[in-house]
DNA sequence: AGCACGCCGACT
DNA sequence: GTCGGCGTGCTC
């Protein structure tokens, strides 16, 4: 037998290694690297990739090896898309044949040779929106970016600058000198900012020459965009993370906005971060990647600053905007001098903001961190409170209070009448949510004979498309004058009649246990306080808060990132943790707490040993097994252990020993590896 | 992940 | 006697 007639497939099953089959005569001049087959696997009939030819093997085992059942004739994945995908399942620690399945479209497998042209938006107004002469820091910007593309060089930049700075613009104008240079384009922004508005800018600006991935798209809408990208009828792609896996040839420039915002790391399966991976990506490509962001995270920031990262730096808001005027209220006086008239959480200051834009007939926005009526349901008479049955986390109070949900795992039921526990208590609410907020506004100004009309932003009002597009309709022709809600107004949206931002607590998630919860505020505090007055308007910013010194609070309020960043890279470096070292965090989880337990702790002890009999290991700091901090989650006790150590390559080497020694644990135990885990609770 | 095989409890 | 529970093990 030669060699040529056997190959190694990555199939898409969850085993790590490759598998070896016959290929069949007939098959033999179309099969190459990175062809997709169907193989025989066990009973079943699985896809996989051809990798590359196997090596002879003797007879014995020739007789066992099956044969490649069937082959696609496209998509060829390149060797750029091989060694890519290669190299996440390597890193990640993931099965590398279902890796290599993410490259495929998503939604029906047989598609139709016409193409429809699916346009994000029907009809563009090609006058609005109008190619800008950049500014000197745009043209520089530009021009840089260009220049790698041109040469076909890899680099990462670290597009910095502000909200209004006018980074879209620089996106633009890459995208349109990289198809001149007769490339493609991929656009990675967070799901949240995907908004029709930033997809009307790039389909203005493109034209037919765009293909968008969202979530919201149908799994056709969907595949017909992926494959009108892979085939190149369409150059550029825009979408959130998952696009990075369109096997995009000839890439000119990878873009990430928002890079900082941590939807890039997916959390289940594959765990990957879009913004190192595409860095990797751009690296393969010999292309340059764009990092864009106002509040960057601290990993690209020390990146830049040794020298890894180039910065290029969009100083001002464009047409000179102003900054607007952010003032902190301290809620502890607020509460020392208490005024009845108004909801808990309401400072007098606050209010009297809101009154005057809604006289001027102003738009303004109340920011919280928080959906839902209340954070809990207590009782008064014994301290209880309503926890959900499948994980260790206090309900959600919904719908007025009337309802209560858990967060994480979607239980719900109707709040009881009386406390379950005295049978006496009536629940109280504890903390308030967006929900609450909308609701205490209202009554507040009708009180008083004004009508509001205020409408909620957050993902339980907002929970498609249209909704998103209506809500956004109301508020650009001034049907709103109020809009409350979380993140999804910080993210993304502009609205050009908002002068006003009222932040209601800045310090929800800022005493949550986890190194990074400083940078989480300050990024929000920043992009929420970037939403206000951005149109000719000054804008106001009040930040109400119970620890008004916090340096994350005072570095927002004096739009300071660089003062940010060298204070919190302080504390970071005191304690090693990212960017200073690196970290990789092992998940035990299962349905039974002792054994979980156990598990956690036979596993370290295995770990320990050999990291001490291993002298490269001896740099690797091993912390745990300690119960994560959301202890039980869907039925899953869940522990953890932490490995921090000074490089990539030395914590990945030793978590594949972890990985090794899933196999000897319980079958109802499951563990899991997370690199440069993002999520620690 | 499936889908087998295999070895113990409650049914016609 | 078997129908079926889910523990364990393999898939080129």
């Amino acid at each position: 037998m030669s060699s040529s007639d056997l190959v190694q497939v990555a199939v898409d099953a969850p085993i790590g290694h490759l598998f070896t089959y016959k290929v069949p005569d007939h098959l033999k001049t179309e099969l190459t690297p990175g062809t997709k087959v169907i193989v025989p696997f066990g009973r079943r009939q699985l896809t996989g990739v051809a990798l590359n030819r196997a090596q002879d093997v003797d007879s014995k085992t020739l007789e066992k090896l099956k044969p490649i059942s069937e082959i696609y004739s496209e998509p060829r994945l390149g060797q750029i898309h091989q060694q890519w995908l290669t190299w996440l399942a390597h890193y990640y620690l993931h099965p590398i044949g279902q890796v290599f399945g993410l490259a495929f479209a998503p939604g029906p497998e047989k598609r139709k040779r016409a193409s429809h042209k699916i346009s994000p938006t029907a009809v563009v107004s090609r006058s609005q929106n109008q190619k800008h002469t950049p500014n000197e820091d745009q043209a520089h910007a530009i021009s840089e970016i260009l220049k790698a593309a041109h040469k076909k060089a890899f680099e990462t930049f670290l597009l910095y600058g502000i909200t209004g700075s006018g980074k879209t613009e620089v996106y633009l104008q890459v995208i349109e000198g990289v198809l001149a240079q007769d490339k493609t384009a991929l656009v990675l922004v967070p799901e949240i900012s995907l908004t029709p508005q930033l997809i009307e800018r790039f389909v203005t600006r493109f034209g037919d020459e765009v293909a968008v991935i969202h979530s919201h798209l149908t799994p056709r809408e969907k595949a017909d965009q992926w494959w009108s990208a892979v085939k190149g009828e369409k150059r550029i792609l825009v979408g959130a993370r998952s696009a990075l896996f369109c096997p995009l040839d000839n890439l000119g420039v990878i873009i990430i906005d928002e890079e900082h915002d941590s939807s890039f790391k997916q959390e289940e399966g594959l765990k990957y971060h879009a913004r190192d991976s595409s860095i990797m990506k751009a690296r393969l490509s010999q292309c340059p990647v764009v990092l864009g962001s106002a509040t960057p995270s601290l990993e690209s920031w020390a990146n830049m600053e040794a020298g890894k990262f180039k910065l290029l730096e969009l100083k001002g808001r464009v047409e000179n905007r102003e900054l607007p005027d952010t003032q902190i209220v301290d809620m502890r006086l607020v509460r020392e001098n208490r005024d009845d008239r108004f909801p808990s959480w309401l400072s007098p200051q606050l209010y009297q903001e809101l009154a005057v834009c809604l006289e001027r007939g102003e738009q303004s926005a109340l920011f919280l961190n928080r959906r839902g009526y209340a954070q809990c349901l207590i009782c008064p008479d014994c301290g209880y409170s309503e926890t959900c049955l499948n994980c260790s986390v206090t309900l959600t109070a919904h719908d007025r209070g009337q309802k209560l949900l858990c967060h994480y795992c979607g239980f719900e039921k109707p709040l009881p009448k009386k406390c379950i526990k005295c049978l006496t208590g009536e629940y109280r609410p504890l903390g308030n949510g967006t929900e609450r907020v909308a609701e205490d506004i209202e009554q507040l100004f009708s009180q008083r004979g004004v009508t509001v009309r205020v409408a909620r932003a957050d993902r339980d009002e907002i929970n498609t498309r249209e909704k998103l597009e209506s809500l956004l309709n109301r508020i650009h022709q001034k049907e709103i004058d109020i809009i409350v809600g979380t993140q999804m107004i910080a993210k993304g949206h502009d609205f050009p009649e908002l002068t006003l931002v009222g932040v209601v607590l800045a310090d929800v998630g800022l005493h949550i246990p986890d190194f990074r919860s400083s940078e989480r505020i300050f990024q929000l505090l920043t992009q929420v306080a970037g939403r206000a007055g951005r149109h000719g308007k000054p804008g106001k910013v009040l930040i109400q808060t119970y620890v008004p010194e916090h340096f994350a609070i005072q570095h927002a309020l004096r739009h300071d990132f660089r003062g940010f960043a060298q204070e919190e890279l302080k504390c970071r470096k005191e304690l090693l943790y990212p960017p200073f070292g690196r970290l990789a965090a092992l998940r035990i989880q299962g349905p039974e707490l002792a054994e979980v337990e156990s598990t956690a702790m036979a596993i370290m002890k295995r770990l320990k040993n050999f990291s001490t009999i291993k002298p490269e290991f001896g740099s690797v700091e091993l912390l745990g097994p300690t119960e994560a901090v959301l202890s039980r989650l869907k039925n899953k006790f869940r522990f953890q252990i932490l490995a921090k150590g000074p490089s990539t390559v030395i914590l990945n080497n030793l978590m594949q020993f972890g990985l090794q020694l899933g196999e000897e644990v319980p079958s109802k135990i499951d563990l899991s590896i997370d690199m440069d885990p993002v999520n620690l609770l």
